[in-house]
DNA sequence: GAAACATATGAGTTATTATTCATATGTTAT
DNA sequence: ATAACATATGAATAATAACTCATATGTTTC
């Protein structure tokens, strides 16, 4: 019954003490949530949002979205990996091309749901 | 038909033509993915997926929601702003406390399909 | 094997952002 | 009105991440 004298903030009295401690075992662990945080931290930057639409639409050769976005090569390329690295999208390679594709359905659903929040 | 000196990259001919007109037709106005991107900055950060998490499981005020975390009022209170900014949590306010909690359905969606991704 | 091309990547710089600290605002009780 | 408390917020600092530049890797053609 003494375990909060080594937190700082609401120095006076648990203000919910039963609802905190029931949500508190209800969360999944904290190596899950950074994962999580990590994952959306990928569509949070508007370079990698227009790649994974742009593949929304088609598969496509680093150079064709550098040129689409009239971006660098070298900046596609980073943030490719990236995503790559996430799982999020697939690469094949044909020659001195490589061609991206989104990996699987959980982007296109992601993609839809934000969509619909921030209005279409 | 001349269109593409004034692009650095890929400077030797344009590798998919057709494919990029027809892609670039469809893709969506630069602010509305801009807005988006926005919007999945918000989830791309551990404090803020962790405040997310716990509201989703119950509504909760702040001092609550510091505690559970293990940081200070200050540090949640900025994060809170930052989602109510973009709508994704409401407020109620109740005496001296402020109850926050989910906007909408799309957090949770969102939310549920990155975590099918990443492996629950 | 050498040249040309498409892509990948490490290092460095700059821009962005999360947190802390100090303090302001809003609410309740005395 | 004053004190006590919960929350909000501006400024400063520290940590993170995107892009550029130079160059490496992998592939094809000659």
């Amino acid at each position: 019954m003494e375990e909060r004298e080594e937190l700082e903030q609401c120095e006076t009295l648990q203000v919910h003490r039963d609802i905190v401690e029931k949500v508190d075992a209800e969360m999944p662990d904290e190596e899950i949530l950074y994962d999580l945080a990590e994952l959306f931290k990928l569509f949070g930057d508007s370079t990698r949002i227009k790649i994974l639409y742009v593949l929304f639409a088609s598969e496509m050769c680093v150079c064709d979205i550098a040129q689409l976005l009239g971006m660098s090569q070298s900046a596609i390329s980073h943030q490719l990996r990236a995503l790559k690295q996430a799982k999020l999208v697939r690469y094949r390679r044909e020659g001195k091309q490589v061609f991206y594709s989104l990996a699987d359905g959980h982007v296109r659903t992601i993609l839809g749901q934000g969509m619909e929040h921030v209005g279409e």
